[in-house]
DNA sequence: ATAGCTGTTATCTA
DNA sequence: TTAGATAACAGCTA
């Protein structure tokens, strides 16, 4: 489901639903959507209350009163919803953590793919998953000064490299796609062969991307919904991502779709060339 | 009906 | 380093 954009929607709606309420039960359904001893994770989360709402990059941060913070990605489907109906729940509901205003915060994921974890707030820096991600955009880090080696030390394709979380994180398949059509650079072109012209326009337009999906609300391709149950917007001014066979509201020729690190990859052959 | 696709990431192999 | 496969899982679509 969620790039960073989507993330960040959901942690908006979190902090206005859930921020300082207390966590007086909480059930977990599937065990594997927790990493690391589920007892012990029942164990310290009950009782707690939730300070605030964090993210990092597409890590969402719940903090709690008692030190520790739940690490949640929501990987491909990972949803969270807010609800005192019980039939908020059903069979992909995997965590339910009851508050004390009568509401539930349930966790929903088809896939199963996405994960929790507990962690020292005061160590989340050194948590395995956390402190190996790059820069995210929008964020003081996200400098050419910082981007350019990270990235140009790759020969592989440019599309993979801004897809690997530990050179920049945030972006995901849609926004990749996006941002490359954006700055007329093919997905397939050596991440070692940019120009620093390349790697600036990048950079911009990664941050104007973000920003724009952000006040969307996000994308909803095929399920994503934020912790109101919303859809978002962006998928309305997506250029190519989804958009094979149509015309390029550039040049008007066909945006093709490839594969590119396994991974389905829109592009306009026409604006796009490799370098 | 079956094969192939899907917004993610970790891990293993060559 | 990199490319590719695989795995986690379920549902949708051609």
């Amino acid at each position: 489901m969620p790039e960073m954009p989507e993330v960040e929607t959901v942690r908006r709606g979190l902090i206005e639903n859930v921020q300082g309420r207390k966590i007086t039960h909480v059930e977990i359904r599937y065990p594997n959507l927790i990493t690391g001893d589920v007892e012990q994770f029942i164990e310290f989360v009950t009782g707690s209350t939730i300070q605030g709402i964090g993210r990092r990059a597409k890590f969402l941060l719940i903090h709690l009163d008692n030190g520790y913070t739940i690490i949640s990605h929501l990987r491909m489907e990972g949803k969270y919803r807010i609800s005192a109906d019980p039939s908020a729940i059903d069979k992909h509901s995997h965590a339910i953590f009851s508050l004390d205003n009568g509401q539930k915060l349930i966790y929903n994921d088809v896939r199963k793919f996405g994960r929790m974890q507990l962690w020292n707030t005061d160590d989340l820096a050194n948590n395995k998953s956390i402190a190996k991600l790059g820069p995210e955009p929008l964020s003081k880090e996200f400098t050419f000064a910082n981007l350019k080696p990270r990235i140009v030390r790759h020969r592989k394709d440019i599309k993979t490299v801004l897809l690997d979380q530990t050179v920049m994180s945030g972006l995901g398949n849609i926004y990749v796609d996006e941002i490359l059509w954006k700055v007329k650079i093919h997905p397939e072109t050596p991440a070692d062969h940019l120009s620093d012209l390349d790697i600036q326009n990048i950079i911009e337009a990664s941050n104007t991307e973000m920003q724009n999906a952000i006040a969307a609300g996000g994308s909803t391709i095929r399920s994503y919904l934020d912790a109101n149950g919303h859809k978002g917007n962006m998928q309305n001014s997506l250029k190519v991502y989804g958009k094979e066979k149509t015309p390029c509201p550039r040049c008007g020729t066909e945006i093709v779709k490839i594969k590119v690190g396994g991974r389905g990859t829109h592009f306009c052959p026409h604006c796009q060339v490799v370098k």
